[in-house]
DNA sequence: TTAATGCGTTAGCCTTTGCTAACGTATTAA
DNA sequence: TTAATACGTTAGCAAAGGCTAACGCATTAA
């Protein structure tokens, strides 16, 4: 899977991104913070590596895992990218209708 | 599948949102726009809908699907909720950082 | 130096995904 | 009314995804 937001938007790719923005951590660290095995998120980490989301360091027997700001910054472009001013005006409107039932004021 | 930003990131998907955001239209019409079957598209209309992100009508012996609103909003917010104040700071310093380079001013 | 420990990654499996081909059905034209 | 046509959806299959178990390897401790 090469598509950059397809790769961001899984559950636990997501999650990991999260965690990463804290600061680097070990696989260990990671997957402390999840109900799946050390080896599904190292997995995951390699895929977005693979990717550019993410870059590694050694460090005794451990590897640091990091954000790669680069990476993150396409994953912002690609999304604006994706989210037009069409699709803007669409989610304005559906709050305006949101708010209008929250108040019953539709009638 | 039932994660909403997983399901809009897939690549077709994205995009049927994006012509759906333009109105209304029929499998066959939006079918035209890609290299894959109708059925493929059809198939991708079906879980957009189970998730709520669109909806259709029938006439004729067509069915006109259209983004729905309130879906395209919880959509947005799953996103803003994802995109941390943390990642915004990170991806801004990673700007600065495009923009040294390309003055060449990083000595 | 050698054994043991702990780290991250591959091997292999099952499930899910995305696709084309075949289908059923409604609508239109004869 | 009947036949033909065009629409969207299911059936079935090959490929990809995500997971645990097994592994290799580096590091630490004896």
């Amino acid at each position: 899977m090469l598509d950059l937001l397809e790769v961001a938007a899984e559950p636990n790719r997501r999650r990991l991104l999260q965690l990463l923005a804290r600061g680097e951590a070990t696989v260990t660290e990671l997957a402390s913070e999840f109900p799946v095995s050390r080896s599904a998120i190292s997995q995951h980490l390699l895929l977005l590596a693979e990717v550019g989301l993410v870059s590694a360091r050694k460090d005794g027997r451990n590897r640091y895992y990091r954000l790669e700001e680069q990476g993150m910054a396409r994953l912002r472009e690609q999304f604006d990218a994706f989210w037009t001013t069409e699709l803007d005006q669409l989610v304005a409107d559906a709050s305006e209708l949101k708010s209008k039932n929250i108040t019953q004021g539709d009638s």
